[in-house]
DNA sequence: GGGCAAGAGTTGCATTATGCAAGTGTGATG
DNA sequence: CATCACACTTGCATAATGCAACTCTTGCCC
């Protein structure tokens, strides 16, 4: 609110909307990796998954507490993933109340061929990209991920794109 | 595949993986913004707002296939949004088998209020990048979206950032 | 050691979300 | 007017969710 150039307002305006038209996008992005690779499974399933992948085998409570879902949702979908043969249980020997959950390598290989294919989607269009455009966007889009990370300094529950809401 | 540029596959990589950064923070700007702002509605309901929000009323059999569900389940999602007060159903004079669906003010309004909170959150990002970075961003954003434009023509069910996924 | 509070997971209960299939009107066509 | 396609709606079954109550385990204090 106290910079020394001239356009400061309107150029932050223009820079959201780009910004929001662009997350557009790429949320349709996400969505349709899931739904052209993960086809039997649900989206809160895929993302227990993802939550698994990225972090480990975890105990069922910060499974929950990752995905913003309470503990007897977790317990449940667990369930269902562990029937599909996606994930499994192991008891902790440390510590006989928790449970440890992790990805059967059946779950790996679906989680890893969405990623894939989300990746495919976005490398496709920024093939489109024209060259003198392409420039620019690397260090535009790490300036905005940098400003964007700092002060929500929670962990992010947000990994693979797929967060409880969208 | 035919490029003259010597670094080529390496540089989609590279825009690649800023680009799937920057998606997972943009999802969790979406989802952080209805949370905060909509607090009883649930997501669905939320998207059903944000489509008639953005297309205006709509027939049920639009608005099932905007939001890529099935009619019966926007049929009983309306039932909800009506019952709550966000939604409208108007009988259509030119033909008695259509129901228009259309937002009251009490349901524009929640729109409207997710929408600024979510633009709040993205112009507080925006306002956090060093000067020299924003230059290119507009112009590699625009980019991008004009890419990823093309080839999926069918229409955005992704407004608001919002998909049946993520 | 006994006892108690806190933590981890599960289960019961109620509501919403969803898809598929079947049923009810309505419109268009020959 | 007979029929077929369309636009919902409703029945049925399963998944997702949160809250509250319950069972075990652990940790801690006396």
């Amino acid at each position: 609110m106290s910079n020394p150039e001239p356009p400061n307002g309107d150029e932050v305006d223009a820079i959201t909307e780009a910004v929001l038209t662009a997350s557009r996008l790429l949320v349709g992005v996400s969505a349709r990796s899931v739904a052209a690779v993960a086809g039997p499974i649900t989206l809160p399933q895929f993302r227990l998954l993802v939550a698994l992948g990225s972090r480990g085998p975890l105990k069922l409570v910060s499974l929950a507490e990752m995905l913003g879902v309470n503990p007897s949702t977790a317990t449940r979908t667990v369930d269902r993933l562990v029937t599909a043969g996606w994930a499994e249980r192991k008891s902790n020997p440390d510590s006989r109340r928790e449970v440890t959950v992790g990805l059967t390598p059946a779950g790996r290989d679906l989680v890893d061929r969405v990623t894939d294919y989300r990746r495919s989607e976005i490398a496709a269009i920024v093939e489109r990209i024209p060259h003198e455009d392409r420039a620019g966007l690397v260090q535009a889009l790490q300036a905005f991920t940098e400003a964007g990370d700092e002060p929500p300094p929670r962990a992010s529950p947000y990994d693979a794109g797929l967060t409880k809401w969208e």
